[in-house]
RNA sequence: UGGGCUAUCGCCAAGCGGUAAGGCACAGGACUUUGACUCCUGCAUUCGCUGGUUCGAAUCCAGCUAGCCCAGCCA
């Protein structure tokens, strides 16, 4: 092998980018290859039963990443087969949801409710083959009959009904001459399957109530395990895929997709879901956060609903790589909530302009600045992206600094303002700690300094070095904010349950600072725009409570830090 | 105690019989007008356990163990 040889060989391995592919990308490779299939086409169908969170963004970017990765399609489904459950409130909020993530559906948008009437032609076609049966037990007798864990079911005495009699029973069924829970439909498979789903399993309900979108067209209505694979082989879905516990609903499936007779059946594939640490996902808990006035609603930037990562200021981007470095596999896991703050950082560093705000304030008083002074500073937005251009920043006389950055009594290692010490105020001048004073309560309300005009920044001052940069706000011009910080709304290390099963919470999960000073470029900041607020981490504007009167912010997460106050 | 599934670093996760990728977290160090960012460095002699097959096993076989799911006319 020559040198030449060598080196391109060396490159391009090196360029090689280790790519692994999930599971679930193998078995399409691989059906792609076999010509099982010669397109990709998945969907999302959520039922509209409530709203989205975190780990529905999972599994809407997974399939809908998969349908762009292999350029084929992406359908929107609801999943509404059950009135009795489902709002137009939700199947508004979930769209609104999915669109913000980014999953473009296109102009395929369905409802499983449209295709009832193949549904129940379906349902005649079994009947007709002697596979089906309408019963006449009642829910408790089924219970009955289908047996245990480990013990095998019984016979239905309906089972051996014959042909005629079940299409004119569930005709009958169709057309309302039975009160609810009077008669169902059965598939008839196997009462003695060690697979429960596969004893019998109840296809067709009587259900008197009005749909969101049926009206009261229909009152019977498919169950699940029937309608699903219907409404996937409808719209030629090649790979459906759903959570783990469906894996057992895996025969069934096939088996209605099989009877049917569909020619080019879909293929159900089961992943684990997401799980993340330290959050609330369960309806029940959260919907008694909301009543018990816990939380601000359903979108309360301490959840982790799609609608509270939005007011939060996550962003779709961050988002879709976290569901990205999660990963894809068949086991339960659960997952850092460290990893969502990575994320939602790495996609703002570039992206937002990094500003001074003083969150607990304290004046900071230049006593030998001129009074009535003011010049205008120009700092750039953000020093690793030029193009978020610069800002005019007044610096005078009187400034806010933050608590955290004077001590009084340094311990060792601390490089803030204390006094006798001197630091940078960010952008602007070396200043030097010469005296403070303290409220009646020994709370410290000012600190003295001196500044050094030849240390301006731009000047080229070399002379010396300080060690520590703080930032600041200049006290005339700031914009006084509401500010809230959060924590993770329970904590895991502690215990997410008490004993008697109710939410450990967090007490500290919100923290609300009333009297924050801003600079004065965040006056006009708009709702859900959002900001680094330097040395303290990613903030938004809260756009229910903002108002450009009395502005509110939200930290969206906090910067790493590795400075410990010693103790 | 029936059936299904899963087990690789603190947390995710590659690996598919040829001798343990990567990310997050963490710990050191360099740089620094954010104690941030960035950049280096470190971080599984071992893959739930025990046997077996093989020149060679996280990968194959057998047997255990642990966890999750299933007995809605919910999805």
């Amino acid at each position: 092998m020559s040198d030449m040889e060598r080196n391109i060989e060396e490159n391009s391995s090196e360029e090689k980018e280790v790519i692994s592919r999930n599971f679930i990308e193998q078995i399409i490779d691989k059906d792609l290859a076999e010509g099982v299939y010669d397109t990709v086409k998945t969907r999302f169908p959520p039922e509209p039963n409530g709203y989205l969170h975190i780990g529905h963004a999972k599994s809407i970017l997974l399939n809908y990443g998969l349908a762009q990765q292999y350029g084929g399609k992406f359908n929107m489904r609801f999943d509404d087969t059950n009135p009795t459950k489902e709002k137009v409130e939700f199947v508004d909020s979930i769209k609104a949801d999915i669109e913000w993530l980014g999953a473009d559906w296109e102009d395929r948008l369905f409802f499983a409710s449209d295709y009832f009437p193949q549904m129940y032609e379906g349902a005649v076609k079994l009947i007709k083959k002697g596979k089906a049966y309408v019963s006449d037990l009642t829910a408790e007798q089924i219970r009955e009959y289908r047996g245990t864990l480990t013990e095998p079911g019984k016979e239905d005495p309906s089972a051996n009904r014959s042909v005629e009699e079940n299409l004119a029973l569930f005709e009958d069924m169709k057309n309302g001459k039975f009160a609810d829970g009077e008669k169902v439909l059965r598939a008839k498979i196997d009462m003695a399957s060690p697979n429960i789903n596969m004893r019998d399993p109840v296809i067709y309900r009587v259900a008197r109530m009005a749909h969101h979108r049926t009206g009261d067209t229909w009152c019977i209505y498919p169950m699940y395990d029937f309608a699903h694979p219907i409404e996937d082989a409808i719209e030629g879905i090649t790979h459906s895929i759903c959570t783990l516990e469906f894996e057992d609903h895996r025969p069934l499936y096939d088996w209605v997709v099989r009877e049917l007779e569909y020619p080019q059946p879909p293929k159900q594939i089961e992943f684990a879901k997401l799980y993340l640490t330290n959050v609330i996902t369960g309806k029940r808990y959260i919907k008694k956060l909301v009543e018990e006035g816990i939380v601000d609603g359903w979108d309360d930037p301490r959840l982790v609903s799609i609608a509270a990562l939005r007011r939060r200021g996550f962003t779709p981007e961050s988002i879709k790589k976290f569901v990205e470095l999660c990963g894809v596999s068949k086991a339960n896991s659960s997952v850092d909530y460290a990893m969502l703050e990575y994320c939602i950082r790495e996609d703002l560093k570039l992206k937002k302009p990094r500003m001074m705000a003083a969150l607990d304030p304290i004046k900071l008083v230049i006593d030998n600045y001129p009074e009535g002074e003011v010049e205008y500073l120009e700092i750039p937005n953000n020093l690793e992206n030029e193009a978020l251009g610069s800002r005019q920043v007044p610096f005078c006389r009187e400034l806010y600094i933050d608590r955290d950055d004077f001590m009084e009594e340094p311990p060792k290692k601390y490089f803030r303002l204390f006094p006798g010490n001197e630091v940078r105020l960010m952008s602007a001048y070396f200043v030097t700690c010469t005296g403070f004073e303290k409220d009646e309560n020994g709370k410290i309300t000012t600190v003295h300094c001196t500044y050094d005009p030849e240390t301006k920044q731009g000047s080229g001052f070399t002379g010396r070095k300080v060690k520590g940069t703080i930032h600041w706000v200049p006290a005339p011009y700031a914009v006084k904010a509401e500010v809230r910080l959060y924590e993770n709304i329970v904590d895991e290390e502690k215990g997410v349950y008490n004993e008697d099963g109710s939410l450990n919470l967090n007490p500290n999960s919100l923290t609300v600072l009333k009297e924050c000073y801003l600079e004065p470029a965040l006056k006009d900041a708009k709702a859900y725009e959002s900001f680094q607020f330097v040395r303290q981490g990613f903030f938004n504007v809260d756009y229910k409570d903002s108002t450009p009167e009395a502005p509110v912010f939200n930290r969206i997460v906090s910067l790493k830090s590795s400075f410990v106050l010693p103790k």
